[in-house]
Formats: structure tokens, sequence, C-alpha cells
RNA sequence: GCAGGGUUAGUGAAGCGGUCAAACACGUCAGACUGUAAAUCUGAUGGCUUAUGCCUUCGUAGGUUCGAAUCCUACACCCUGCA
């Protein structure tokens, strides 16, 4: 008796993961996990061209909709759920399919990341006070090279302190796991970003941002998603439309792309250029 | 038509005789990423596969100078004041 297998659908924003992945979900009796640092947030659905309530009766969709736009949310907090949830789909006798474009929370679950589990809050903002320089000074302490860390990246300097060293993962990939990516051109990339930022604005995207900041405000944690943050200008009476589109999709592309980098490096994903050669890679699975 | 301001690399914009292939910003390309990741950060960005090297650039054509993006002349286009 085989194992249930975890087919993960990997690819940069608007390359049509969802499409591809209620294909395979329907394909295959799946039930959908989405891995996305912002269609967890409730109530950011247009912006966050999150699976519509049609999509979701026809197949189950997991960890969307789990918190308020102003809570907090991390990578570890998303593994731990993925997990605990793609049990509960093997229970009920269903494939797990775990499809989003944030790459941490991907690999967080399919290479068993470590998160620092022993992270002490009250180290961290302490850390966060710190000058640069001393910061600096503690990680030579530790034994932390520029090859270790950007220097630079505050952020990362203060994290591989607080773990007192650079934790990496020897990238096993877990056991029956599939990753599969979509890869479609860049011209083509490029227009679908354009139409769905048009089709974004013409299903109300303003109304649904405009309600959002009456309720959190623009510094709440959800809201420096893109397609949401531009609107500031917009609001202010800096940028027209047109320019606030073109910032929209500026700012997706770039997204895009850094989403490419991410998942190029992962020699572990099959690429696919359409849904029926995701199929097959799944069957020959 | 007379007077004044402008024309700089993909875009915006500094520079106003040498240290200028030309600041800076944006874009673009590439990269990093193990508890904020749609975030954060790094590098490259005129050409020459490597350059403390060479070549071609600062509206166009000439000129002055040892040397010009920078000064002079003419021409073209753009904005402004008087007509």
């Amino acid at each position: 008796m085989k194992k249930t297998p975890l087919v993960v659908v990997v690819g940069a924003t608007a390359s049509g993961k969802s499409e591809m992945v209620l294909e395979l979900a329907e394909k295959f009796n799946g039930e959908i996990i989405c891995a996305d640092s912002r269609t967890i947030y409730k109530g950011m659905d247009i912006g966050t061209a999150k699976p519509s309530s049609e999509d979701r009766l026809k197949i189950k969709h997991h960890l969307l909709d789990i918190v308020a736009p102003d809570e907090e949310f991390n990578a570890a907090e998303f593994k731990r759920l993925a997990n605990r949830t793609i049990e509960e789909i093997k229970g009920r006798g269903k494939i797990p399919f775990l499809a989003g474009g944030t790459g941490l929370y991907i690999s967080g679950v399919v290479y068993d990341y470590g998160f620092g589990d022993k992270k002490d809050p009250l180290i961290r903002t302490r850390l966060e006070k710190e000058t640069t320089e001393d910061l600096k000074k503690k990680a030579k302490k530790l034994a932390l090279t520029e090859d270790d860390i950007n220097f630079k990246n505050r952020r990362h300097l203060i994290r591989a302190i607080e773990r007192g060293g650079i934790i990496k993962g020897d990238d096993k990939l877990r056991d029956n796991c599939l990753i599969l990516g979509i890869d479609i051109g860049q011209d083509e990339l490029k227009s679908r970003i354009r139409k769905r930022i048009d089709r974004m604005i013409k299903s109300g995207l303003e109304k649904e941002v405009r309600k959002l900041v009456s309720m959190y405000s623009f510094n709440a944690a959800g809201m420096d998603a893109i397609c949401y943050k531009e609107w500031q200008s917009y609001f202010a009476g800096e940028q027209s439309l047109a320019e606030l589109k073109e910032e929209m999709y500026k700012n997706t592309w770039q997204y895009a792309r850094r989403q490419k980098t991410w998942f190029r490096r992962d020699k572990n994903i099959r690429w696919a250029t359409s849904s029926d050669e995701a199929s097959v890679l799944v069957y020959q699975f």
C-alpha cells in the first residue's frame, strides 16, 4: 500500500497556478492548501486574486481567511498549520495539493525548515534597538561571516544572532512529494498581469481597499500587499488612475521576478507549461 | 519677429573647462533569503567576453583650447516675456 503523496504546485503570481491546481485536485480527488502569505487574510479578496467562492465550493481550499489583516502571522505558523491540514486531508483519503507563490512558506513545509523554535521575543526586541555596528560585532563573536549572512540586511542579521548562528537545512525533500512548477513565457506573464489588474479594478478593488483602510489603516500587517499599498497615494490625490495601475503592474512584475529566482534554484521542481503536462507528471508519480 | 530659458545615457534629473562613461532616483537584468517573505537586502547597468585598458556618447554641424557635456558660432526642436 503506497503512502498518500503530497503534490505541490508553485509558480509566479498570475501564472495560472490556481486554475491548474483546481483542475488537478478535481482530477485526482484532492483538496487544496493555499501557501500564500496574503490570501491568509480575511477581507483581502480581490487584490490577492483569492480563489472564488465557486471554486471553493467545487474543491475544498484550506488556509484561506485565517487571520485579520492587522494580525501577525508568519512562516513557522504556516508550516504548523499546513502540516496539520495535510494529515487531515490524508485522513479523509484524499490527496493534499499545496499550492502558492510564497516560496518560504512552501520550502518551510516541503524541506522541513527549522524556524528557530527557541526564539525568545524579548531577545529580539532588545536586538532591534541596537545599532547595526553593535549587531555586526555580535555577529563576529558568533563567527558569522559575510558569506553566512548579508550584513546590510538588518533583519537577517538580527535573526542570525538570535538563533546563535546560521541554520541551514539539508534541503532534503520530504517523502512522497512532487513539486510542480508552472512556467509560462515572460511576455505571456506580463500580459496576464496587466489583464489581471484591469480585472481587479473592474471587480471593485477600490471599494475593497477603502473598506480595509477604514477598518485597519494602511499600516496593518497585511496591507503592505501589492495592489493594496499603491492606493495610498491615489487616495491622497497624488496619483492618477493610470499611474496607480502602472505602479501596481510594476510591483507585481518585480514580485513575480523575485518568485522566479526563488523557485529557479530548487532543483526538485518539475516544470510544466500546461495542466495536461502537469497531469501526466502526477499520473507518473 | 525681438528678448530669455531649455535640449545629458531606457526615463526623470545633476554636472557648467581637466579627477566625466558622466552624481542621484526610477526602471531593467542578475542574485540572496530557514518566524514580518506580496517583505527585506545585494550586485550589475554605453560598447569591447577580463581590465588601474581601449572605443563611442551629453540636440546637430563647426570653432576656441594642451584639454569641452561644460566656452563661442550657426542650425533644428521645445517652453516663456514683448510683439
